[in-house]
DNA sequence: ACCTGAACACCGTTCAAGT
DNA sequence: ACCTGAACACCGTTCAAGT
């Protein structure tokens, strides 16, 4: 019931040099070890090596590996807004932009967004929630809403996904058994990246008319 | 370089019941677990234990596992034909409603075309360069074919992804935190995910407009 | 040519016990 | 409240050796 014992246990914690752990620090951690070494350098063990502890330390903090990669996730869809004027294409082209450049830095996360379906943490939902209602304000009928939803959220990750993706290298037999794939493969210049992505977005946004508002 | 060596090899573990284990067989075992197990199931051991072998014996057939998986892909993915007539939108909604057809009882492999980006069987990048290729003959200029080709494969994979997720178990509390994600859930109904299925592509494919044919 | 056993270097997670 | 060591039940991959 007192506090008082783990107090003493936080205060000879920090005389010792060491804070106690938190899980936004766990996260923080979590999200360098991403940016250093890629997804499969972020294991639970690699993870508490890099805090000075061990493996079981982390349950702790976090329920398990799903939840730890949706909260980093989470931490890294954070400090996006939902636009607030305009007009719902206008807010809809915002908020994909924001998106695209949040994860382009960490493109496994999208992996993560992929396998763990619904089981996201708060912030990402909330995204996901308001880019919906954007949509919904095109007056789409109400059963083609998620599906088109779901084709604006998967142009955006997989753009993200192809552009983190390195060009393949491929050789001369490969052209002659691809040749549509190595004669339409994309520009690599970052710019252009920016520009096909507007575009390309636009057009698909484009596919949504604007319909009289609905009831 | 004579075979008398191994055929006598073969002939022995014929006798004693065991055929010589072939690649196509160490595929059709990782099918057949994938689909009992999904893909938490199909570990390299357990693919062993399935075929009474040790697991080192399944690196003569297959390099390492993410060989074996975009293997099974190409399998899952084999008797995909390309509609041979008709035109460009017609043969490219054919092609987009087959290969959802296939993947629908495998979703894992999803995962695996995104993984593993270029380094794919021939089967799956042969269909991905005919779609290409279809979406090509629509005179979009050539800097814009990469990009409508990404938008209608991830429409295509995401769609087959959210079909065969079940459906969030959502409380009161979710319903009030993310209202339009709540409302416009889709139809679970099968029949409508065929529809749903089939107009959302052909919205997707009325963004191409049909253009001069180039050169 | 094809298979095997044994080993290496890892995993995620649990749990009783500590402070 | 927060952390720890030790254990459980796994992984993918390599390699020398067998037939």
């Amino acid at each position: 019931m007192s506090r008082t014992a783990f107090e003493k246990r936080s205060a000879a914690a920090r005389a010792k040099g060491r804070e106690t752990l938190s899980r936004a620090e766990v996260l923080a951690a979590a999200g360098r070890l991403l940016d250093e070494s890629g997804v499969a350098g972020l294991s639970m063990r690699s993870l508490a090596r890099a805090l000075g502890t061990g493996p079981a330390t982390l349950y702790w903090h976090v329920r398990d590996r799903d939840e730890l990669l949706t909260g980093v996730l989470d931490e890294t869809l954070r400090h996006i807004e939902i636009p607030p004027g305009g007009t719902w294409r206008e807010r809809a082209t915002g908020l994909a932009v924001a998106t695209r450049a949040a994860l382009l830095p960490r493109p496994a996360l999208v992996a993560v967004l992929w396998r763990q379906g619904w089981h996201l943490g708060p912030v990402t939902l909330a995204l996901a929630d308001a880019l919906v209602g954007l949509i919904a304000e095109s007056g789409l009928p109400e059963d083609e809403v998620a599906d088109a939803y779901l084709a604006v959220l998967w142009f955006v990750l997989g753009f993200v996904h192809a552009e983190s993706q390195a060009t393949p290298t491929t050789g001369p037999d490969a052209d002659d058994r691809y040749p549509h794939l190595t004669r339409y493969r994309p520009d690599t210049d970052p710019a252009a990246a920016d520009r096909r992505f507007t575009t390309g977005l636009s057009q698909l946004l484009a596919g949504i008319p604007d319909r009289k508002a609905p009831r």
